[in-house]
DNA sequence: AAATACAGGACGAGATCCAA
DNA sequence: TTGGATCTCGTCCTGTATTT
């Protein structure tokens, strides 16, 4: 080996051997090396290709791994951003509702519109203004109220103007259909458990007192007739006791009912005490009490003519007299508040007439007037 | 002069308390 | 447990002040 690596040097270089023989003659040794140094050339080269092609092709496999990896990742944190968006969504929800939730057990919950005195952002208040959630439970509240109202005011057109001629009973399939089925009209506002409740023991704890009655004729009506397809008070009464009316909006409502019911019944039951003739019917007792609440009355020392309420107040503080029960109506009386406002009226046209006639007038002949005034009045 | 905002009173409905 | 008395709260209406 160490002779051919000096032949190599040699045949390349044209070095001469240290001994300093000669080196021609040599020719077909030269072409041999040559082509063997070609070839370990060629073979170099072969490898340094394949070397350069896997290189490349590692660093293809490199770049594309790397892009999947971008892209996974990119993939990844937007689900991330789009959960925590989402979280945030829910979190807010959920701050309302509990806003809600503890502001209807306070009651404090339209103090959520006053921002200066709560631990509430500007933001925060900006959010529950325009918050869905709460928009759409006002929304379904004064829905449900319209609701009622409508409804009281068809059972009350029904009844007034029966299509039929027919005889209504307690027991009616309608007033029946009602209880199980048209739970969101006539007996809105209870709970699903209140049906089973029903169901199970027949005790319609769900009934509710028609709210859109103005007249005593109609208060009568309801209690002993009963509304169009519904059962009438006194039958309940009878029947349930006071178990029907166990919701104490109800026990509230009927008391200030009964008030009128209870008056109509006594002037029926004791006339002369009202100075009515003896054996007065009950649909005249009623036109009594309808003409007292109409204008038959000195409600604040004026003849009104009184809502149902302002009659229950008449009636329980005494006020009435005996001769404000009468079979004809005295007077038409006006609505409390039209009189209040005329007298309001009266009372600033007094005083600036007094303060642009006698600019000049002093102090206790001016209070000396007034007081006259008020003496006629 | 008309439109708008605001304050205050009247009222109704329901809750609560209390005596029977 | 019930009914009556009273209180509270929200809504509606009206009058007044302010703005356009």
């Amino acid at each position: 080996m160490p002779n051919d690596i000096h032949e190599y040097r040699r045949d390349t270089f044209g070095i001469q051997r240290n001994d300093g023989e000669d080196v021609e003659c040599r020719e077909p040794i030269n072409e041999l090396d040559q082509a063997s140094f070609q070839a370990l050339v060629l073979d170099q080269i072969t490898r340094i290709q394949e070397q350069n092609e896997l290189i490349k092709t590692r660093v293809i496999q490199l770049e594309k791994e790397q892009e999947d990896f971008y892209l996974s990742t990119s993939r990844r944190l937007d689900n991330g951003f789009r959960e925590v968006e989402k979280c945030t969504k829910e979190m807010s929800s959920i701050k309302e509702v509990f806003k809600e939730i503890v502001g209807i057990m306070t009651g404090d919950r339209v103090q959520f519109l006053d921002h200066s005195s709560e631990n509430v952002t500007s933001e925060e208040a900006q959010a529950i203004s325009s918050s869905q959630l709460l928009a759409e439970n006002f929304a379904n509240h004064r829905r449900r109220q319209f609701n009622d109202y409508i409804h009281d005011r068809r059972v009350l057109e029904r009844d007034e103007c029966p299509s039929t001629l027919e005889v209504k009973r307690e027991e009616d399939a309608a007033w029946r259909q009602d209880c199980t089925t048209s739970q969101q009209s006539s007996f809105q506002g209870h709970e699903p458990d209140q049906d089973l409740e029903y169901s199970n023991s027949h005790i319609p704890t769900n009934y509710r007192l028609n709210r859109a009655i103005h007249t005593v004729t109609d208060v009568a009506r309801e209690y002993f007739e009963g509304l169009r397809g519904q059962p009438s008070v006194m039958y309940l009464e009878r029947r349930y006791g006071t178990h029907w009316r166990s919701k104490p909006s109800e026990r509230t409502f009927f008391a200030k009912r009964m008030q009128i019911i209870n008056k109509i019944n006594d002037i029926k039951e004791n006339p002369e005490r009202y100075g009515m003739p003896p054996g007065i019917s009950r649909k005249q007792a009623i036109r009594v009490v309808e003409n007292v609440r109409l204008g038959n009355n000195s409600f604040y020392g004026h003849s009104t003519r009184m809502t149902l309420n302002q009659l229950y107040i008449y009636l329980t503080k005494k006020m009435d007299k005996t001769e404000d029960y009468n079979l004809t109506l005295k007077e038409h009386g006006k609505p409390r508040r039209d009189l209040l406002s005329r007298e309001r009226l009266k009372d600033s046209n007094n005083t600036s007439a007094t303060q642009t006639t006698e600019p000049g007038i002093d102090e206790r002949s001016r209070a000396g007037e007034t007081n006259h005034g008020e003496s006629n009045s």
